[in-house]
DNA sequence: CCACAAACCAACTGCGTCAATAGGTTCTGT
DNA sequence: ACAGAACCTATTGACGCAGTTGGTTTGTGG
């Protein structure tokens, strides 16, 4: 099991947002009565999402969030690797990793490396404009 | 992070057998301290790998473990499915997951099940004989 | 102008899993 | 018999996930 709920609300935020961006501005409890998410739950990983700037807030009456650019600009593998933390298979692979002392005769560092690289092309080859509904 | 030394750690012992294969049965220390792994959580991995039938152990003195077939019959795929408990990323794919109530109007679904076909395919065409020294 | 609606913020909690350790028991060749 | 090896069960500490609690700040419609 390898993407938390975390990576998985947050494209479905995101999804929902661009499903409704006709609306103007979608409340937080809209969007978790939507997608029965927590709205709690819900507000602290799109923070994440306001926080990068996929999506802008407005506070007060009248608020709520819409995206802050084109949903065919905002790839999958950016919004997991954002909220996942990192997409890499093991912790070598993590840019700014310390240098493993059995680096040197390992035999699967290859292995790690061309998964790493397949599951990072795919993901590179979605938006959120590809994943929604086509009639909106 | 999807791989947890569980998984790599009985790679890296599949690996290791297979490589000294021909020095007959080896013990877990052995390759605990070539491994540079704790000798006692190896034990738990290996246990693992004997009940799934990759490894043969053999009890008392002069004995230790080997593979229990040819190195390029243990596909990587077999291996950390066994170890890591399933390698599908969200759980609505595991095999005999309740049906998800939102199923109908899932918008990722899909991408989901992109991804797991793209990662098991990938694992699928390594076997452990892929990943010994050639000099082995 | 102010009450209310909304986003924003910080701290905490229960739970499960990982990674590992501890302390044995059983088998077997010499 | 005994030493060396696999085998077995239980327990532990740390950590991250998933979610909750209880607020504060900001903006606007009436």
């Amino acid at each position: 099991m390898m993407i938390s709920t975390r990576g998985r609300y947050a494209l479905r935020i995101l999804i929902d947002l661009a499903e409704h961006q006709q609306d103007g501005y979608i409340t937080l409890k809209e969007a978790a009565d939507r997608q029965e998410i927590s709205q709690k739950y819900l507000e602290s990983i799109i923070k994440i999402l306001v926080r990068a700037d996929y999506v802008e807030g407005v506070r007060g009456k009248g608020g709520g969030y819409r995206l802050s650019r084109p949903a065919n600009e905002i790839s999958v593998q950016d919004v997991l690797q954002l909220t996942e933390g990192t997409l890499v298979p093991v912790a070598c692979l993590e840019d700014g990793a310390k240098p493993c002392s059995r680096r040197a005769d390992c035999r699967t560092i290859s292995l790690w490396e061309g998964l790493d690289q397949v599951v990072s092309e795919y993901l590179r080859g979605y938006t959120i404009r590809d994943l929604i509904c086509p009639e909106n």
